[in-house]
DNA sequence: CGTGACTCTTTAGAGC
DNA sequence: GCTCTAAAGAGTCACG
């Protein structure tokens, strides 16, 4: 029997869907029952997942991605108290190398002299002077657990986005590459 | 090495999903390879998928969910010259298999008296008029091919439909019973 | 204060959104309440969906989606005991209409001649004989009612698709036309 | 005309509904054309929604859900270089506040010493060091900026999950309350 | 081709 | 502990 017919490859079609739809379905049912077992040892199933997702993508699209979401919440006022990382600070400052090596190198001071204590409304606008004297964000004074730490990037951030000044090019997304094999 | 500490145990669980969800991207690969080989074969895709649907179901559920289909259909005046199918009518009258032994067996009538040739508004009175005589559904008078069988479904539904009864049951769905093992 | 920076823009954005969410959201427990609503009166929420989703089609629409499915059904075999439609029947012979001048017209036969009782097998022989002698599917000579009249038109189907020919062209589906405004 | 029919009921379900898709329908097209707006003035509109999500949270849920993850992320060695935020090590150490007064209050030391330079393995090792010792997550003596920081987090966390302790509760996410208008 | 929307399945949470 | 409901995620389809 030739199977140049359509009945025939109709079947065929529909058979070979339906077994490889069987697996998928076996295979979720093993996903659940990880799950289950995560969750009944303790770990949070959300959690998971989302550590899931992060490591699928390369370090620099992660490091991209959250560098713009703080970005993003700080100039929404929404640090809650968390200032910037220095990978989004970084992410902030990479078109001004060429004015100074740059970043990261004289982000970490060793010695910093002490900073008086502020209160989040005088942190807040330190912060935006310092945006207008031309500091960038990175020079950020308050060491880390300082809660005036975060309130400094908030004026930093709300006065770098509020001087009528277009989109900067840090704000934007990097295209995405051509991303060979960079899934591991 | 002990397994009993959260570090391996997190990563037990990350890997193991990780190791699941590649094999169900790999599964949808070639799910989507057969779909493109059935679409230039000519076939369509998205009928295919709903024979797989159709095919999952048990023949009573799949009859079921027809005969549902094509009531509300005519009740919806949209059976667009279509009749219903003798299962739908049969579905219809279930409930009244006490009062004729009933549906399916009298349903068909080898020798019907030719019915004089009906325009769709005067099919569409006599369903009516049929229901409030308390015929059936099942014994519309029109064969097969006559465009006035499907205005006589619509007329008789929308009778039924009308008369200020509450839901008729057979407008229910049966519950799903435990269903083992019918996906035969 | 000028809208054009970045904070401001990036402010305004954000609650757009946040406010057309929020009306989504609420249309959608609108559609929630109504649903509750049809399933306790008794309807069927799933067969309703469906109705709607077909009245958005046009009824060629409409017609060509059912035909086709009856037409994979019946190649495959699934048509458990409900027969064609004569829309299915018509579109299986759109691609004829120049020989005769075809389809509906003399679909109906008011006089059939009765047609001796057949065992399902018996009319699936027939119905398959029928393709080879050339005969249309329109032309299945069982009536509405009779139990062989759904076999029959397995068998024509199965054997049109068996007969090493390619894919025919009434089992495409027509390309989409640019639609201006027919969804009335 | 009483509406207490099944036709009339259907009829009235399904335009209902129709009605609200359609609503539904302008309101999506209405967000689109914002996210096209914002995507042409720059923005991200990935990360636009990702900010609608967290602004939909109480600040509690926020900061939970973050201080987890971060920590998912320190055991599971992806901190990239980003220490853990405040909030993060005020919530692992969370159920030992009765031992000290705790967590915030002296997690800043204005006038810490200086911490002699170290490469991020020796962090690393500095960090479990210090679990092993009974010291807190919050104890981290590098500053804000030194890339040690964030390698003293993972080598703390990584050895907090590998001795053999079941997990701790800190790491279990706290049950919803009953949260009664708390998305302001 | 890539993004968004809708449906449906699965999963988490609440109550008995 | 188990069921039931509500929410979240994945998958599929359609549009630009």
């Amino acid at each position: 029997m030739t199977l140049n017919n359509s009945q025939a490859r109709l079947f065929s079609f529909v058979q070979r869907i339906e077994t490889l739809l069987e697996e998928r379905k076996g295979i979720n049912e093993g996903i659940s029952d990880i799950k289950t077992e995560a969750k009944s040892a303790g770990f949070d199933n959300k959690v998971i997942m989302q550590m899931i997702r992060e490591r699928a993508m390369s370090q620099a699209e992660r490091e991209e991605w959250q560098s713009l979401c703080e970005l993003y919440r700080a100039t929404l006022g929404m640090l809650d108290g968390t200032p910037m990382s220095d990978n989004a600070r970084r992410h902030m400052s990479r078109d001004e190398k060429d004015d100074r090596e740059a970043g990261v190198d004289d982000m970490f001071d060793p010695t910093p002299e002490p900073e008086p204590a502020a209160s989040p409304a005088e942190a807040r606008g330190q912060g935006a002077e310092a945006f207008r004297s031309g500091k960038r964000v990175t020079e950020n004074p308050f060491p880390a657990g300082d809660p005036a730490r975060a309130s400094w990037d908030e004026g930093w951030c709300s006065e770098a986005g509020s001087d009528g000044m277009d989109i900067p090019p840090e704000w934007r997304r990097s295209p995405k590459k051509a991303e060979k094999g960079d899934e591991a």
